[in-house]
DNA sequence: CTAGGGTTAG
């Protein structure tokens, strides 16, 4: 070491611990006497110091450390790549690499290419994967298990589909339990569950182990399908390996059972759970959040109570929550607790607080919020969208979108969607059509059911009625009852009985589930005249409705919340609503709006 | 110096 290299060790010195400060100081005093002067020792200490750089996030010391060395091997080498990653800086872990390839004169071993591989999964790049999976063949790497396994995993996280992960797994000779959890977590997220767990149940028949990381991916893997009865089987497989203890693997199996909604299921197992952490009082939130927004609320506050402090998630969950609700007030109250507790600049939570504040109707707050945000990303500007769309700024949402395109950020199919409606809205149809053949054209998104149903929304609410009709022969999807549905109004609209009335024949084949198709039939037949028909369409809603929670709407009034169902009567309370609608009348009358009475809501007693 | 699992947003 020369003398340059113990002054900068000195001043990197002073943030390590002692231990290795001391080892590095006496090694630069008094070199080693086995090693001759002229054939310095690898640079064993100062990688180590770098290791520890890293584990502190001191990623500037750690660079200058690594340019100072005057001897690097592959050891430093692959420090610096596994210690960018660590850091989450994969793309610099990338370029070290490229640098030692192209510079150095070192080969890279197995700790390399492996570390360098999870760097690409970083970056997401299964090109650069398969890079290096050529340099793995060329040195003659791919017999080594944990280079296979890191392989496997950049493939089955990287690429549009599973062959090349599933091609790297049956090549590789006395597979391990990583390599099958890897391959079984590569078919769940990509959200193959059924795949998931078929690679699950064949790792059981072929290895006979288990370990809990298997069980927790291929819990998940029941989520998502929605099965609760494998989730069921694997809970009893669970109890009997004794996972029951194992605390992430219960997180799994609670967030299992509030994704298949048996949120009983999932209070029993939080009330069974002998440990829990911010993450399974998380999961309970946000369990609840969708189907029961007081108690996820209320789980909150429990949570709070036992100690526990909240974080981004939970903050993102109660947000949702109030937002469903939309009850302003609290949220204010939430949004208060989250600036205190510093977690203001969070992109996701502030996303949270737009859709909050644009769905309790108060879209300035929502901008406001928008606008101060360090950064944006596509669900930002989606949620905006939406906001605006949604309260009548059909123009404003447009525009949102134009900005958006203009800023650089590349809509995906649901800002598509969302501006599909904004355009069916402010009846914008030409630019609604030049967007769909833009989004298939230059954004090559395939056009799914619901976009096919915005864009005969699109044209149907626009009077061109008979284009929605040959859109819907044409598309390349059977029509569901949302995209009848769509049509069947523009049909009443614009007065187009014949079509009409073959909407209405299948609207009625596909046994409808949405309480509104079986109104819009009902008003539709009484319009008509046709009593009797319209009589056996609300039957048919109300034997449905019978069967399920009724939608509750959330009203907020001076500080109080009222929750009510469609045909409650809020008691006092309704008073206030009377007058509420009274004034609306009024209002429009004023401006001369001229009521259909068509759509009103024939509340006739069966049999009449 | 190396590989796999659990919770957020449109």
């Amino acid at each position: 070491m020369n003398a340059r290299k113990l002054v900068l060790s000195q001043t990197h010195c002073t943030q390590i611990p002692q231990t290795i400060r001391n080892s590095l100081l006496c090694a630069a005093v008094d070199p080693p006497h086995s090693n001759p002067p002229f054939l310095p020792k690898p640079p064993i200490l100062a990688t180590g110091l770098l290791k520890s750089y890293f584990e502190r996030g001191l990623i500037r010391e750690a660079r200058t450390l690594f340019d100072e060395m005057p001897e690097r091997d592959v050891v430093a080498w692959t420090t610096m790549i596994s210690g960018y990653t660590s850091c989450n800086l994969h793309g610099r872990a990338w370029v070290v690499f490229c640098e030692m390839m192209r510079y150095a004169d070192v080969r890279p071993n197995e700790f390399t290419l492996s570390s360098t591989l999870k760097a690409c999964k970083g970056i997401n790049s299964s090109s650069r994967g398969a890079l290096v999976h050529a340099l793995v063949l060329k040195e003659g790497m791919s017999g080594s298990l944990y280079v296979s396994n890191a392989l496997l995993d950049v493939y089955a996280t990287c690429c549009v589909n599973m062959d090349k992960a599933s091609a790297v797994f049956h090549e590789i000779r006395g597979k391990n339990d990583v390599s099958w959890t890897t391959l079984i977590a590569g078919y769940t997220h990509r959200g193959d569950g059924y795949m998931g767990l078929n690679v699950f149940r064949r790792m059981l028949l072929e290895e006979g182990e288990s370990n809990p990381f298997s069980f927790s991916i291929a819990v998940r893997a029941c989520a998502s399908v929605h099965s609760c009865t494998y989730g069921k089987q694997l809970h009893a497989a669970i109890v009997k390996h004794g996972l029951n203890y194992n605390l992430p693997v219960m997180n799994s199996i609670l967030d299992m059972y509030c994704r298949c909604s048996s949120l009983n299921d999932a209070k029993q197992c939080f009330h069974e759970m002998t440990q829990r952490d911010s993450i399974t009082w998380n999961t309970l939130i946000a369990g609840y959040e969708k189907s029961d927004p007081y108690e996820s609320i209320s789980s909150y506050s429990r949570m709070e109570s036992e100690g526990l402090s909240p974080n981004c998630f939970t903050f993102s969950s109660i947000i949702a929550a109030v937002a469903n609700l939309a009850i302003l007030s609290c949220g204010e109250q939430i949004h208060g607790r989250i600036i205190k507790r510093g977690l203001g600049g969070n992109l996701e939570l502030d996303n949270a607080l737009i859709d909050m504040y644009a769905k309790s109707g108060n879209v300035a707050s929502a901008r406001r919020i928008f606008d101060k945000m360090p950064t944006k990303n596509l669900v930002s500007w989606t949620t905006m969208m939406i906001g605006y769309g949604s309260h009548g700024y059909g123009n404003e949402a447009v525009d949102f979108f134009e900005e958006m395109v203009k800023f650089g950020v590349r809509p995906d199919r649901i800002a598509f969607v969302a501006v599909l409606n904004a355009c069916s809205h402010a009846g914008l149809v030409d630019k609604g059509v030049r967007y769909f053949i833009s989004m298939v054209g230059d954004y090559n998104i395939a056009p799914d059911l619901e976009i096919f149903g915005c864009l005969v929304d699109l044209l149907g609410r626009a009077g061109r009625v008979e284009e929605a009709f040959q859109l819907i022969e044409s598309m390349p999807f059977d029509p569901d009852e949302s995209v009848w549905g769509a049509f069947l109004g523009a049909c009443k609209a614009h007065n187009h009985p014949d079509l009409g009335t073959l909407a209405i024949r299948k609207v009625l084949a596909l046994k409808p589930k949405i309480a509104a198709t079986y109104v819009v039939l009902s008003n539709i037949y009484a319009a008509d005249g046709k009593w009797c028909d319209s009589a056996k369409m609300r039957k048919l809603m109300r034997r449905m409705a019978s069967k399920k929670e009724a939608g509750r709407s959330s009203v907020e009034i001076k500080n109080q919340n009222y929750s009510f169902v469609a045909g409650d009567k809020m008691g006092s309370h309704m008073d206030c609503v009377d007058e509420v609608v009274k004034v609306l009348v009024e209002h429009m009358r004023d401006a001369r709006y001229i009521p259909d009475l068509d759509f009103f809501i024939h509340d006739l007693e069966d049999g009449t």
